[in-house]
DNA sequence: CTGAAAGCGCTAACAC
DNA sequence: GTGTTAGCGCTTTCAG
């Protein structure tokens, strides 16, 4: 014998307490102006009486949607990103969400085979749209939410030319700040640490940094002040000792993410400099591991929790409205002085 | 016009296809061993050909269940927790349920009210099981739980008598090595800087401190040398200043949590004192933010990806068993060591 | 072993 | 405006 009826109040009752159809029940329920104001409070009354709560699974069926949208978490890198960055993003989508009765699922995308069974997922519409963060050039999964018409938001995007819907922060103006910022302040042999090329956030922030050095009307940007990291801590150890090769004359260094400018400020204690007195060094803060290995860290700072609100806010307009109008959110940053630089 | 019958094929699609029942069709997707090797050969052919998927809503609604879980994740937690804890744990849960088609639904709960509406949307049999971290020892969301019967696991426990299934870290053996290993490196006078002493987890670091002082044969637990902390970096400032005016004379501190030993390492520096050459340092590895604060710093690490992946496994094994078999798992720690203490 | 049939609780036409 | 009526796609008896 199946559980057949769970003892809770289905809509058939409500109707019946509240003396009315099941249709109009459903109106009130769904919100539709075209109950009148007699037969939505009896109704209203009977579901407080009987305390009815809609069956999610009888509506999903009915209804052709499922109230849940699925936040896709590439695995490889929620070990880089991690931390603050992926829970504040969640935290984000999670106040979004919190009035809505939409629920979010989450999904991790380790390997290969998961990422096919992904995909049937989303043939079998098993959500109503998709978010997606940490989007890599080659990624084949926005298309693929393209072609099936799923509702979809990146957190950043793949390039200029982004078709989907995306959330991105100001990687050109922070990185432009940020170097401005160490002009600003006397310093004169602004060197920088590189994101991977392939990456569109890296050559956003090397973007920035090239107005900001052309801007300065300095020397012009040296090739010779381009170190190329990977955005991990090990990386900007690499870059910054190729650095002090290449220009032992540095006196400030704009790294790329704050974790490869942990990894430079390392090196330059190991080589003796002081920071930021000798060199300034000012960090993009992706992780925020920023606040935790030096306090006195300055930093670009990217507004994470209300990319992830303003992510969900999308997503669900985009679900709204059948229409496929693609959003394109940038949201500013903000230099977070804490150095006397 | 509704969007009926959305393209994709249906199990009745597949049991003409492979010219048996739907009942028959059924049956061999649940696994019911009642099915003859030639029918359930032509059902999967038929599957495979259709590039059938079962619709989430209408088994759900068939079968009375939803196929989900919840991780409740009470929002003042996240920041102190935050971070790689609360990553580590979401991880270890992802990969459990890789190889399930059970979904993970997060739920925030911020406010009082958000909390009540949890407590309908349990009542309402959204989800088939609950997963709750860090709850305090006055929360009423596990009794309701076990009220409603809902199949739930804890991350941590309420105190020593919970009754409800929870994976917890072996916090009294861990504290327990800390301790010894600092006596064991020569040091005499180890204070400890405590949790709350309403929340189980401190009451256990605790203890497992007192248990190294004795086994040592010390002086005793002078309670002089514990001083109360809130498991945050200012608490830890706090319980450390506090510790050297009452005895100056210390030669090591245990914390039980890692932002206590972030906060009582810069007031050791601050007065002058070398860490670890002067006053010796174990942290308890909560958040992992140690690893970056101090690289050198040694601490007690708890195993969270797998309590997370624990978690899941039991919660699976709870709703499969109609019984409500409570489980009680305690992972064992790791002392990282890291300094030259 | 397997087909047929009866719902699960809700939404969305469709009449009135 | 509102009741009635079909299903949505699946699981689970119940006969055979």
């Amino acid at each position: 014998m199946n559980g057949r009826h769970s003892g809770r109040p289905t809509l058939e009752e409500v109707a019946v307490r509240a003396g009315v159809g099941r249709g109009t029940v459903s109106r009130v329920i769904n919100g539709s102006p075209r109950v009148s104001d007699r037969a939505k409070a009896a109704v209203e009354a009977a579901i407080a009486e009987l305390g009815y709560v809609p069956n999610r699974a009888a509506r999903a069926l009915a209804g052709n949607r499922t109230d849940a949208i699925a936040l896709v978490i590439p695995e490889p890198e929620t070990r880089l990103f991690a931390e603050p960055y992926f829970s504040d993003i969640i935290r984000g989508i999670g106040a979004e969400l919190a009035d809505t009765d939409m629920q979010l699922l989450l999904t991790f995308i380790r390997t290969p085979k998961e990422r096919a069974r992904f995909g049937q997922y989303l043939a079998a519409h098993r959500v109503d749209g998709v978010l997606l963060v940490s989007v890599h050039e080659d990624d084949p999964l926005p298309d693929l939410l393209e072609q099936l018409e799923m509702p979809a938001v990146l957190n950043g995007r793949r390039s200029d030319l982004e078709s989907v819907s995306y959330v991105d922060a100001d990687n050109v103006g922070g990185a432009r700040a940020a170097v401005a910022h160490l002009f600003a302040r006397g310093r004169r042999t602004v060197a920088t640490i590189t994101g991977p090329p392939d990456m569109y956030v890296a050559r956003c922030r090397l973007d920035g940094y090239r107005q900001a050095v052309e801007a300065a009307g300095s020397a012009g940007a040296s090739s010779e002040l381009v170190a190329r990291g990977d955005f991990t801590e090990e990386g900007g150890r690499r870059a910054m000792r190729e650095l002090l090769v290449r220009r032992p004359d540095i006196d400030a260094v704009f790294a790329a993410s704050d974790l490869m400018a942990a990894g430079a400020r390392q090196v330059l204690r190991e080589s003796g400099r002081q920071v930021p007195s000798d060199v300034a060094l000012v960090g993009f803060e992706d992780s925020a591991i920023a606040r935790h290995m030096d306090p006195a860290l300055t930093s670009v700072r990217q507004p994470t929790e209300e990319m992830g609100r303003t992510m969900a806010r999308v997503l669900l307009e985009e679900i709204a409205e059948r229409a496929s109008v693609r959003r394109h959110v940038v949201l500013t940053t903000e230099l977070v002085q804490r150095d006397s630089v």
